[in-house]
DNA sequence: ATGTGC
């Protein structure tokens, strides 16, 4: 029997089984390659550079097992947005390249007990007042203004708890419980503390947003009760990360391993994947101001839901308590985190790097709150501004294959300046509105050119995948009601 | 993603 084989441009996959292909380990790879993907994906991935970068990224020390490309990888900074990494947390290294420039950018969903008639014909006084209320695209703009930058970057949600801008029950429903007490401060530049500064409590640019959304559908009836979750329901959407100041450390952090760590990073193939050796200095001083951003973003998205709530009391006249407004969950896109693995049946502290990429662990795993250690973490994955969500659970499978990941959204099919070509903002809103009752208020009609559907891969096919991989199972879908971007 | 560059 001849081995299944794909043929991408200038690499050549084996299929090991259905959906999950190797990057054969050649050369100096340390580890070979897996891309998780059916062939639809796998082709959307052939002109870009995921896989050269998937490839780069097998050269890191201490990387275990293989390199991962999710559904729905495509060409990031050095690594592929959608991928992950487990680099041993001893022998290894850590590497801002490979969790990204918007560290922690992420997504919670807030539920309510409203159906969609309740809200139908309040679209447009909801969308107005969200975008007045929440602030939103490039450069400043915040919630709390001159925001005690320390302070949330030490105790992140909690600090935000402590000063009324959310209850107790956030901190529960929010990965590593809203905040990493390993945050450094003074680790972190006085420059990255004054972009921060007036930045908190704001949504950004690019594909960040606010969406109003409704369940369609329901897939896993007993898990959708256990994370409260039903037909007709009205839900939020929120997806932002730590705006200029998770950028700021990430440049701080690439110049000065640049500087300090020379010689490893002569030995990799692509500068962009610049590392600071496992147990150095810079390691953990970067790993202290990683998490200190991480802290700064789950802030960011605690002050939006702050705002969200009270926009809601507004319209619907009542107190959000009523509505029951809880969280779902806040869960990770762009992040590393000390984990111990399993790794030939051994178990190992890695620092696991996220990229475009979600925690998924599945039921037992013991950093999951008490609200879901007997069902699986809920997991949140956008798709584009036309097509809706995915909340899935974290899956039995993913531990043993993906360090406990699964995908992070629909994957992008093309790039920002493509997109401009190809779409025209007010078009796009147009059609959205009048096709599909979808309503979009936008600070840049560019933003949403970038952003249109068709920029994006099918999400269906991403959550597909994914469930057939048993790495995260497929929970509930949800459609957009109305959406405020940057 | 980003006070839209190296």
């Amino acid at each position: 029997m001849t081995e299944k084989t794909f043929d991408a441009g200038d690499f050549t996959l084996k299929q090991v089984r259905e959906y999950v292909w190797e990057l054969p380990q050649e050369d100096d790879m340390r580890v070979p390659g897996r891309v998780l993907a059916s062939e639809t994906l796998l082709e959307e991935i052939t002109d870009d550079k995921s896989l050269q970068q998937l490839r780069d990224t097998t050269h890191l020390p201490g990387i275990q097992k293989y390199a991962i490309a999710m559904p729905d990888a495509h060409q990031g900074y050095g690594f592929p947005v959608g991928g992950v990494a487990g680099l041993d947390a001893e022998n290894g290294c850590i590497s801002p390249g490979a969790v990204g420039y918007d560290i922690n950018c992420g997504v919670r969903m807030l539920k309510t007990n409203l159906k969609y008639d309740e809200i139908k014909g309040h679209e447009a006084e909801l969308v107005n007042s969200l975008f007045a209320n929440v602030p939103t695209g490039l450069g400043g703009g915040a919630v709390v203004d001159n925001a005690p930058v320390e302070e949330i970057l030490e105790r992140g949600v909690q600090w935000a708890v402590e000063e009324g801008y959310g209850v107790e029950s956030d901190l529960a429903h929010c990965e590593d419980e809203g905040f990493r007490p390993e945050a450094d401060p003074a680790k972190v530049s006085q420059k990255a503390k004054d972009r921060g500064r007036n930045q908190a409590g704001s949504l950004g640019s690019g594909n960040h947003f606010l969406e109003v959304q409704r369940v369609t559908d329901i897939y896993h009836d007993d898990v959708a009760r256990e994370f409260g979750l039903s037909d007709d329901q009205i839900v939020v959407l929120i997806h932002c990360g730590s705006r200029g100041f998770g950028h700021q450390v990430c440049t701080d952090y690439l110049r000065e391993i640049e500087q300090t760590h020379q010689g490893l990073l002569d030995e990799l193939p692509s500068k962009e994947l610049a590392a600071a050796p496992a147990g150095s200095q810079l390691a953990e001083d970067y790993y202290g101001a990683m998490c200190a951003a991480i802290n700064f973003a789950w802030t960011n998205r605690q002050l939006i839901t702050h705002q969200t709530r009270q926009v809601f009391e507004r319209v619907f006249d009542r107190p959000w308590e009523e509505m029951e407004m809880e969280l779902l969950y806040d869960v990770s896109h762009n992040i590393a985190k000390r984990e111990v693995h399993d790794v030939d049946g051994e178990d190992k502290e890695l620092f696991v790097h996220r990229k475009g990429a979600t925690r998924a662990f599945p039921a037992g795993r013991q950093e999951l709150p008490p609200a879901y250690r007997d069902v699986g973490q809920p997991v949140i994955i956008p798709g584009s501004m036309g097509a809706g969500s995915y909340v899935l659970r974290g899956g039995e499978n993913s531990l043993s294959e993906t360090f406990g990941s699964t995908a992070h959204g629909a994957g992008r099919l093309m790039s920002r300046t493509q997109a401009k070509n190809e779409y025209w903002g007010e078009d796009v809103m147009d059609d959205l509105r009048e096709d599909n009752e979808i309503y979009v208020k936008a600070e840049s009609g560019a933003t949403v050119a970038e952003e249109a559907p068709g920029v994006y891969k099918d999400v269906d096919e991403v959550v597909a995948v994914s469930d057939a991989l048993g790495i995260g199972d497929t929970v509930a879908r949800t459609y957009p009601v109305c959406n405020i971007k940057g």
